[in-house]
DNA sequence: TGTACATCAGTGAACGCGCGTTCACTGATGTAC
DNA sequence: TGTACATCAGTGAACGCGCGTTCACTGATGTAC
């Protein structure tokens, strides 16, 4: 076989990024991948992987950056589909299922990195989330179902969504993606949550 | 120095957990921590590690039962000291706050082990949170705090406050102990999250 | 269009080190009679 | 109460292995003139 090198700009940034999707898809927690199992699962050499990162808390970085766009094309489908507001929990815990299936060690990484061992990663990822609840914010404000809340009041409401919404990823992710019967009773729950915060907003009063 | 052998029983077990928790507390994740590394923080020779565990899950394993016991702790406080069910949600914040200071580790230790890599940690650590809403729930009914909500109502909306604590710990840990603007934020947030829930609840119609 | 050169992304060999684990040994404690 | 023995929890030496990282090298691609 004649190898040949250089492919394609960036094609083996992106296999050692997927590898270590993979082992984090596996089972594997992030904290303690380590560069040659990376390259390794890549079909890459070690040395290949100072090209691109510095060490595997960069790897991290950037994939935080990614997970980023995969959290904005959800964000993007749910607003193209969400067309009732009677339907609007349903639906938006329907999409972001579908979408943690899809990309289920990306949510997976997501998950671990909250918690993880770089400290830049997890800001990265609460950044990511920050970003996500004032999206919602300004959505609900745009479809006039918070008139009665403040701003403030508003953010916090989307934040306990958002959290809500991240807490049960640890459940789904938690179960196999065949295991229908428990993904069902997840997205009820979920469900369930979010219209309880959301009575709890629409009977709201600021305090003070 | 002369070095004694078989100080006391389960002496070196101790030392043990607490090493790994030591190395936690210190911003490592669990799950990138070595038997020699442990063994080392916790000055003792390697070899000892197998004459209390099989491997780190198992020593993890052994950290969650230890975790109930804390978390036992916790809510006995609880029960002594809220008194009025108008403080209620405050005063609970307030213990849990404190005890996840005078427990940094530990709780630092549970919100890793919800995403980390060993099922049985995972699985663990959500049993004791699961009795941990359970025991809230009962509390609540006893409190005749919860009259007009279903059995099952209550355990959600006791599952989604416990949820909601917990992942507001995940925003504690990430901050400096002395940074008491911060914490001080992190508790004003958590209450608040409370309220939003339990107005919420209170204002729930069991749908169908 | 052709040539010369810089840059970039891949390679294989090699390094020293720390890892998990096994082993045989030691001496203190617990137990049977 | 004393003795003999089993068990238990510690020890140090040793193993082979995979790790992160460095190095010099290679050849393809991009750029200047």
């Amino acid at each position: 076989m004649a190898e040949k090198q250089r492919r394609k700009p960036g094609e083996t940034r992106e296999k050692l990024m997927n590898a270590a999707l993979t082992l984090v898809g596996k089972g594997r927690h992030f904290a303690s991948l380590g560069i040659r199992e990376v390259t390794r699962q890549a079909g890459v050499v070690p040395t290949s992987f100072y090209r691109h990162f510095r060490n595997m808390d960069d790897l991290g970085l950037q994939l935080v950056d990614e997970l980023g766009l995969v959290l904005r094309r959800m964000m993007r489908e749910a607003r193209a589909n969400v067309l009732q507001a009677d339907k609007l929990i349903e639906e938006s815990v329907a999409i972001f299922i579908s979408h943690a299936q899809a990309n289920r060690s990306f949510f997976l990484f997501m998950a671990q990195g909250l918690t993880g061992e770089s400290r830049a990663v997890q800001e990265g990822i609460r950044s990511e989330m920050r970003f996500f609840a004032s999206e919602l914010a300004n959505d609900l404000r745009r479809l006039r179902l918070a008139e009665h809340l403040t701003d403030q009041d508003l953010v916090m409401t989307c934040d306990l969504a958002v959290r809500s919404v991240a807490f049960s990823l640890t459940d789904l992710l938690g179960v196999s993606p065949e295991d229908d019967y428990q993904i069902e009773q997840i997205r009820k729950r979920t469900t369930r949550f979010l219209q309880l915060i959301f009575v709890g907003a629409a009977n709201w009063k600021s305090p003070g």
